[in-house]
RNA sequence: GGGCCUGUAGCUCAGUCAGGUAGAGCGUCGGACUUUUAAUCCGAUGGUCGCGGGUUCGAACCCCGUCGGGCCCGCCA
């Protein structure tokens, strides 16, 4: 079974009404890794919809948490702000300047430059989570009843948190983090409590109160999650690994939540996606892939099937680059099985029967939209990428595919032809399929053609010469340049190959000639020629 | 210090919870295809399951130990 669909039949066991959590500070670029919260979080749904259960998926975007440091892409204007919360201070312009403007006139915060683009984004892949502002949520009360239970057993918080986390916590320490008159939640110290009212001395020594009612302030995260569990009903969170180890977020806030008269929702611990031979994912050191980046390369039913296709606990290595193609055409290859009717087989194992079935589901959850037709282009990567470098025009691609006016290419098909182009533009594109002419043949290569080879290069080198440069005549050259000593055209081709492209093998031959200029192919012909003489 | 994940074919991994002949995909090699879409189809190849013990009629799987890799316990998903 598929790991969704076993998260789900726990879900079914603890029955009533899903509600499936995911949550994210935008505090700065959003990268693909974060992709996984969401998308290990939307598959869950999808899969506890299939089960029949009554589901609702959410986004909680943390921007109630406070600015840390100036990142690097931020101008130096940002130190007034540290200690603010994301969500109500000005999102940075091009050059990294607060823009004051925008915040004053729209409400532009800083959290929202980083969360929009990531809904789009989000859109594009298939996820429409409701979002959960968690700023919005303390100002309009909705935690008023947790942050007071928390208040009012701060030691019973206390105690749990040193216990199972083993950390002492600071003798001033106390379950609400107040905003000082200044909007931050740096250096303020808490220095007594009468409900509802919070006494606190800030960084400048001045003192006020935090009427918690309000909620001009916030729960310390590890307080702050259990607490909304507890308001919003969440059922099942998927959170990375860092909150899941022994003695982590994770663990404290089980127990808090029970002082909120709530029970944790179902976990499910998932691992970190980082970039192959580059570590982890970091924004601060560019060593990123942004998701709207990686949607401009990947078609999201591709980028969907790389999380589906992964168990959650397994650290994945991303990259665009030959396992992108390998993905891409796993997952056509995988499509165009009849994997239901390969199931009814009774004779398979047990092992292959799980691997068919995973593989199953994680074709299904792949698709943009929720079971709909799986997102087959029917074309392989590989190809598409090799029509993509040698017809400029997409016209000559889907002609090339037996496509025009009366069979049309689809549009996940016009999609991906989109993202191959620009993808064959980008760093990312392999070298492996790059389709590269060389000018000097090793001679490794030269010495391993026979007499039958020498013979057909001479006869092609002569036929082309004579040869109307077009598609169709070059290749009626290169098979009757072999068909004249009755050989395989293959002969020919391999000849070809090797002389041009210094493989043995190639993508279709004659356009690619075609494109390339007359006398420099003849010319390239006969020094090998020589050679073998 | 405490804990988590991980080690199975050249590569990516399944199989470990419910012990029962070591599995898939990719790759590689071979064959087919008298125009080659790096295509497609067919076939073959391939592993002392990290290592050492134990339990068992039987262990990749359970138990103990050990080594290697990654990571968390500082709100970086």
């Amino acid at each position: 079974m598929h790991w969704a669909d076993v998260v789900a039949v726990n879900l079914s066991r603890r029955g009533g009404k899903q509600i499936i959590s995911t949550g994210i500070t935008p505090s700065g670029e959003f990268h693909i890794g974060h992709l996984r919260e969401i998308l290990t979080g939307e598959m869950i749904s999808r899969a506890a919809i299939d089960a029949g259960l009554d589901v609702e998926f959410i986004f909680i975007v943390d921007d109630a948490d406070p600015l840390r440091r100036v990142y690097p892409f931020l101008a130096d204007e940002y130190h007034e702000f540290i200690g603010h919360q994301i969500g109500n201070i000005p999102a940075p312009d091009d050059t990294g300047k607060p823009d004051y403007e925008r915040f004053t006139n729209d409400g532009f915060s800083y959290a929202d430059y980083f969360l929009n683009p990531f809904l789009d984004a989000l859109r594009a892949i298939g996820v429409n989570p409701r979002i959960v502002k968690n700023l919005a949520a303390y100002r309009s009360g909705k935690f008023t009843e947790c942050i007071k239970t928390a208040c009012d057993n701060a030691d019973k918080i206390r105690e749990i948190i040193e216990r199972v986390s083993g950390r002492e916590l600071p003798s001033d320490w106390f379950p609400w983090s107040p905003l000082d008159a200044n909007g931050s939640l740096e250096g303020v110290t808490v220095t007594g409590y009468e409900y509802p009212l919070v006494h606190f001395t800030d960084s400048a020594g001045n003192s006020g109160s935090s009427d918690i009612t309000l909620g001009l302030g916030k729960l310390p995260w590890r307080i702050d999650w259990p607490a909304k569990w507890a308001w919003i009903g969440v059922t099942c969170e998927a959170f990375g690994k860092d909150h899941g180890a022994s003695g982590g977020s994770y663990d404290t806030g089980k127990e808090i939540c029970q002082l909120f008269g709530y029970d944790a929702p179902q976990p499910l611990v998932y691992e970190w996606i980082s970039l192959k031979g580059k570590g982890a994912m970091s924004s601060s050191t560019g060593n990123t892939i942004g998701p709207m980046e990686a949607l401009d390369l990947v078609p999201p039913e591709i980028l969907r099937f790389l999380i589906a296709g992964s168990k959650p606990n397994k650290a994945i290595e991303f990259d665009a680059g030959m396992s992108l193609v390998n993905l891409a055409d796993d997952y056509e290859r995988s499509c165009a099985r009849n994997i239901a009717a390969e199931l009814d087989d009774e004779t398979l194992s047990r092992r292959r029967k799980v691997q068919l079935e995973d593989l199953m589901g994680a074709v299904r959850l792949s698709s943009v939209g929720h079971n709909s037709h799986t997102d087959s282009s029917n074309v392989s990567f590989r190809h598409l990428a090799l029509l993509a470098q040698t017809k400029t025009d997409d016209i000559q691609v889907w002609q090339s595919l037996s496509m025009g006016e009366n069979n049309p290419p689809s549009s996940v098909l016009i999609d991906r032809l989109k993202k191959m182009r620009t993808w064959i533009n980008s760093p990312h594109f392999p070298d492996e399929m790059r389709i590269k002419i060389i000018d000097e043949v090793p001679s490794e290569l030269l010495g391993e053609l026979s007499d039958d080879d020498g013979l057909v290069l001479a006869n092609l080198t002569r036929m082309l010469n004579d040869c109307k440069w077009d598609v169709d005549a070059i290749a009626t050259c290169i098979v009757e340049s072999a068909k004249t000593i009755e050989k395989s055209p293959r002969i020919a081709y391999t000849v070809a190959y090797t002389c041009l492209m210094g493989t043995k093998k190639g993508p279709k031959l004659a356009p690619i000639i075609a494109e390339l200029d007359k006398p420099k192919v003849i010319r390239q012909f006969e020094k090998c020629l020589e050679c073998l003489n």
